[in-house]
RNA sequence: GCUGGCAUAGCUCAGCGGUAGAGCGCCACCUUGGUAAGGUGGAGGUCCUGGGUUCAAUCCCCAGUGCCAGCUCCA
């Protein structure tokens, strides 16, 4: 018999070899006709799944998040299918998973498939599900799967299978519905009019296995719920996130341009877009003035030599700027060499060559071996918002998030092996500040490993191993949450990485505080202990934002647009109800200027409705509507970019209430309460 | 870097083998209007760049550049 134990605690019991849609049915019919799959002990499986002895079954159905990536994982069977349809036997499948919105599946397709042909996909797919295809597994060993495969004119899955083999596996699993075989582990749903709303997003390539070496597929998206209007609500979603994109938003509000002809990845921070970054980076300012950093400044470019004692120039090569060479300067005519210290000096700048560097830490490393240091000078905080560049590859460029040149908010903090845990976790707990300050709510927090398998990591092991110890206990001691990612570390240290997500769902990483025992081993930094001898420093590299590039980037679709307002750019706009009142219009902005409120005007012909729609357009906080009345008494009509008419006040009450506002950064959502 | 798509007015986009359009924006005039679009007129284009096919190319072909999506990479 089979004892099934149930999520509500009751058993049942039912004959040996009874399958889970036995079980459902027994259960009742409305459970049986919502059944997708079924846990049974922890496992996912099918609905003819058999059960013998004592199981714990839970029935996974539609309202199961587990049900919706089951039926995904079908239709990605289904698009296979199809294609197998549409283009014949030489279609070869590959891997097709459930991701977070859906699926993917990568093929190899005849050449010229392009996403023009994604709704002839759909038709096709929808015949398949139409017929309700029932979907049947077979476990067979390794070389029958092999067998089969090879009979579907398939080449890519005896990788696979020999994979598994490898693994040990001593059966896999064969799935079909109607005239489609493909490997899978399962499961599936029952039949494929499960799948009841799907759409196919997109075309791009993909690599086989990842590697970019090998064959380049074509990955073919979509997804698929089990209401149509659940379906819709996604895309209606995704409409709203394309109007949070920083790249339409910084078009739409004049934040930032990039120029071809500058250069690609290269920001054009407009004025707007630069205000903003200017009151971020004075945010910043202030609390390092307050966590004791000291300022810095250091150039754009610096001697190669230094980047090859650093050790960046190697382990970086691929993503620099090329060099600059000195030697094209002194060509025979610039030369002109008339004696031996003539020569000597251009046989140095023959061989001198800059970097535009791609990374501040070896300049502060300067900055702080310039001078002897004692004990007592430690720890020594460097800061620099330090522009650097990185030649990254063309594909990779992306608005604000991914760019050529930025500046980080970054800081070196050089300490003493016993001052370690305490910095780390002062600039963790900086870093959680800022976050919290610009209400991120939605933060992965990653420790980075070395992988020590891996060449890329320079440095002892020893003291890996202790840096690596050092950040597990900090973030243990504050009891921050933390996902672990093995080879995802800075090549000289181990980190903690702030990472975010995109409207589009992508990450990124801004905040990082890393851990650093091989540049002061590198540059041979030291200072005098209390014991008179000579000691290593310990290195903390962290950049808060990261970069200010990618930070705004990320902070514009934080908040579409609408920035508290402390952050605006524009913080009021001054609309006059008709030109008579533009006199006074114009007073009022002089007023809130002196008062350093950022204000523009509107004194054009425009009605005020034009007016307020474009201020509000531009989501600019405040809007002040003055007329005759409002010039008589001294007042401001105000309104937010909300919606809200707030009705008038006196113009000193209403930059009062702004100063508050800024003051506390508070969320600028125009919270002025009408009375008080 | 790879695969695919796209590139037309300041912006968003339509269009066609016979040298080009809309809406918004801009400028001017009229209007002086009280909380999300007043009216009229006007200016504005190397149809991304370079080759090729053609009597003729913005359109078709090739190459390049840039952008978009994904992959790969990522300090």
């Amino acid at each position: 018999m089979a004892s099934i134990k149930l999520p509500d605690g009751s058993v049942k019991e039912m004959a040996d070899g009874s399958s889970v849609m036995q079980l459902a049915e027994s259960i009742g019919r409305g459970l049986a006709k919502a059944a997708i799959a079924a846990n049974v002990d922890g496992k996912l499986v099918d609905l003819f799944y058999p059960l013998a002895g004592p199981h714990e079954v839970r029935i996974v159905t539609e309202r199961d998040p587990d049900g919706l990536q089951v039926m995904r994982h079908s239709a990605a069977h289904v698009l296979a299918q199809a294609l197998r349809h549409l283009y014949g036997r030489d279609v070869q499948y590959t891997i097709g998973p459930v991701i977070e919105n859906g699926f993917f599946y990568d093929f190899e397709l005849p050449p010229g498939f392009s996403a023009d042909e994604l709704p002839k996909v759909e038709a096709e797919m929808q015949k398949l599900i139409d017929a309700n295809l029932a979907f049947s597994r077979q476990d067979v060993p390794p070389e029958e799967a092999r067998r089969i495969l090879r009979g579907e004119n398939q080449r890519f899955k005896d990788e696979i299978i020999d994979e598994l083999e490898k693994a040990g596996e001593k059966t896999v699993s064969v799935y079909r519905e109607g005239d489609f075989t493909d490997l899978c582990r399962g499961p599936h749903v029952p039949a494929t009019g499960k799948i009841k709303a799907f759409k196919l997003m997109s075309v791009a390539g993909a690599y086989w296995r990842g590697d970019s070496n090998r064959e380049q597929l074509t990955r073919v998206y979509g997804t698929a719920f089990f209401d149509k209007k659940e379906l819709e609500k996604y895309l209606n979603l995704l409409e709203e996130a394309k109007k949070r994109d920083h790249r339409v938003l910084g078009k739409q509000l004049s934040l930032f341009t990039i120029s071809p002809l500058v250069g690609s990845g290269l920001i054009l921070w407009m004025p707007k877009g630069a205000m903003l970054r200017y009151q971020l980076e004075t945010f910043i300012r202030q609390e390092l003035t307050r966590r004791g950093y000291q300022q810095v400044y250091t150039p754009h470019v610096g001697n190669i030599e230094l980047y090859k004692r650093s050790g960046h120039y190697p382990y970086y090569k691929e993503s620099q700027y090329p060099p600059i060479h000195m030697a094209e300067r002194t060509g025979p005519v610039a030369g002109a060499a008339t004696g031996p210290a003539d020569l000597s000096r251009q046989a140095a700048l023959d061989t001198e060559e800059y970097l535009l560097k791609p990374m501040n830490c070896p300049h502060h490393i300067q900055i702080f071996a310039a001078e002897p240091k004692s004990y007592r000078d430690l720890p020594v905080r460097l800061a620099e918002f330090g522009t650097v560049y990185r030649y990254e590859d063309s594909g990779e460029l992306n608005g604000l998030t991914r760019v050529r040149g930025f500046t980080q908010d970054d800081a070196h903090l050089f300490c003493t092996p016993q001052q370690v845990e305490e910095e780390f976790r002062s600039t963790i707990e900086l870093v959680q500040f800022v976050f919290r300050s610009l209400q991120f709510q939605d933060v992965e927090v990653r420790l980075s490993l070395r992988d020590p398998a891996s060449a890329k990591f320079a440095g002892d092991p020893k003291l890996w191993d202790l840096a690596e110890a050092q950040l597990a206990k900090v973030l243990t001691e504050i009891k921050l949450p933390h996902t672990v990612a093995k080879g995802e570390a800075a090549f000289y240290g181990p980190k903690v990485d702030f990472i975010v997500r995109d409207v589009l769902g992508r990450k990124w990483q801004l905040g990082t505080v890393q851990l650093d025992y091989v540049l002061p081993e590198r540059f041979e930094l030291e200072y005098v202990g209390p014991d008179g001898k000579k000691h290593r420093p310990v290195m903390i590299h962290r950049a808060p934002f990261g970069s200010m590039e990618r930070f705004t980037g990320i902070l514009i679709e934080h908040f579409a647009g609408a920035f508290p307002l402390w952050l605006a750019p524009v913080q009021a706009a001054v609309l006059s109800i008709s030109e008579k009142s533009n006199s006074y219009a114009a007073e009022v902005v002089q007023t809130l200027q002196q008062a350093g409120l950022r204000v523009e005007a509107n004194l054009s012909a425009d009605k005020i409705g034009a007016k307020i729609r474009e201020a509000t357009l531009q989501k600019v906080p405040y809007m002040l509507i003055v007329g005759e009345k409002e010039a008589q008494g001294r007042l401001v009509a105000v309104r937010t970019r909300a919606g809200v008419d707030q009705g008038q006040m006196p113009l000193e009450q209403f930059i009062g209430r702004c100063q508050k506002e800024i003051a506390d950064h508070g969320l600028g959502e125009a919270k002025i309460p009408v009375s008080a």
